[in-house]
DNA sequence: TACGATACGGAGGTATGGTTCCGCTTGTCA
DNA sequence: TGACAAGCGGAACCATACCTCCGTATCGTA
């Protein structure tokens, strides 16, 4: 692909990338998306300037975030794939229950999947696509086992998990998101 | 309460609230929560500073069409209550559903559900609390009747109308709102 | 109609936060 | 070790939007 001749990178500048990027996994997980680049560089120890040599926009900072989340996500699914011998819904129940625990402990993805701009999107494309496949398979394997209900899809996962990513930073009486997704985990069961 | 000589208000005074309440409403359903007050004024034929006596602050007025909506809110389900003819459970799913689309139609609501600023929400409390009951009501109801399973609660529903509201922006295959209620409507029945 | 109180308009103040620019530093290689 | 390229820091820049201020216009009343 790259016709560049891919001089190597400098050593530092590398581990400067790796520094930037997990500050901001620290920043946006605390403080969610409005947290700023300044507090980003801070806390990575560079200056703004390094981390814009780095990512040239916030949104591409976000983005890669994004991507390693989803990434996540899929090592996630392929462990719940790889139990052959747990009853296939529970399988599947729990890969969402540990799922949901990340974006939990985690504001900046959380607005991240709530997010409309293309942008923050664009690299994690890939790794969803491969999710929603792997999603497919143990809904598959729930559903020939009879314990899923027929009619769901992988294609209604993002939504439901959007939502419900959506109501975690709130308070309130009535709002808990372990509540809320054993609701939805029993509206796939079969009845 | 008030304990002012209370002038009565001026006509022009009285006549650019509506306007200015009737463009928010307009404006905030078209663009949502990052519409810009000038737009509220252009839109209502004002001027910004107009705008700023009705409302003092840009939470002030959403919190104002946010406890409008809550209203509307209350009617609806008012509405369900009077309706003992119908079975409880198809009442009360019918009355979400309303209220859904009702949401669906105005970017400013679904955002203002979302959000967590305490200013936006201040004025719409009381509002709140009474749907909360009536929704209590009708959920008792269709507990009675034996179609809604004993465990839900009318606690339950806020978060997954926030969530549900949560999803109603996303496009991509997958992000159909009315599928997701149906899922959540049916997670509520008894099985 | 005249007058005081109330309300209006919209240019500009101010705060916020993403992004750029450029002089200095540091790593790499001969 | 010397020189060049690559990388770094962070003050300054700029765009965005909320909100304020005050001179002008309008309403309601005697």
């Amino acid at each position: 692909m790259s016709t560049t001749p891919e001089r190597p990178i400098r050593a530092d500048a590398r581990r400067n990338r790796e520094r930037i990027l997990a500050a901001a996994r620290a920043v946006f997980a605390r403080s969610g998306l409005e947290a700023q680049m300044d507090d980003v560089a801070d806390t990575a120890g560079v200056g703004v300037g390094t981390v814009y040599r780095h990512f040239p926009t916030k949104d591409a900072l976000l983005g890669e975030l994004v991507a390693n989340r989803f990434e996540e996500f899929c090592a996630e699914a392929e462990a719940a794939l790889a139990d052959e011998d747990g009853e296939p819904f529970d399988v599947f129940a729990d890969h969402l229950r540990r799922n949901a625990a990340l974006v939990a402990a985690d504001a900046g993805t959380r607005h991240a999947l709530m997010s409309e701009s293309e942008a923050v999107w664009a690299h994690a494309v890939p790794a969803r696509a491969v999710l929603i496949e792997l999603n497919r398979r143990l809904i598959a394997r729930a559903q020939a086992a009879g314990t899923m209900r027929p009619d769901f899809g992988a294609d209604d996962i993002p939504q439901l998990m959007c939502g419900l990513s959506a109501t975690m930073g709130m308070t309130g009486p009535g709002f808990d998101w372990r509540r809320h997704l054993e609701l939805l985990i029993d509206a796939m069961r079969s009845r």
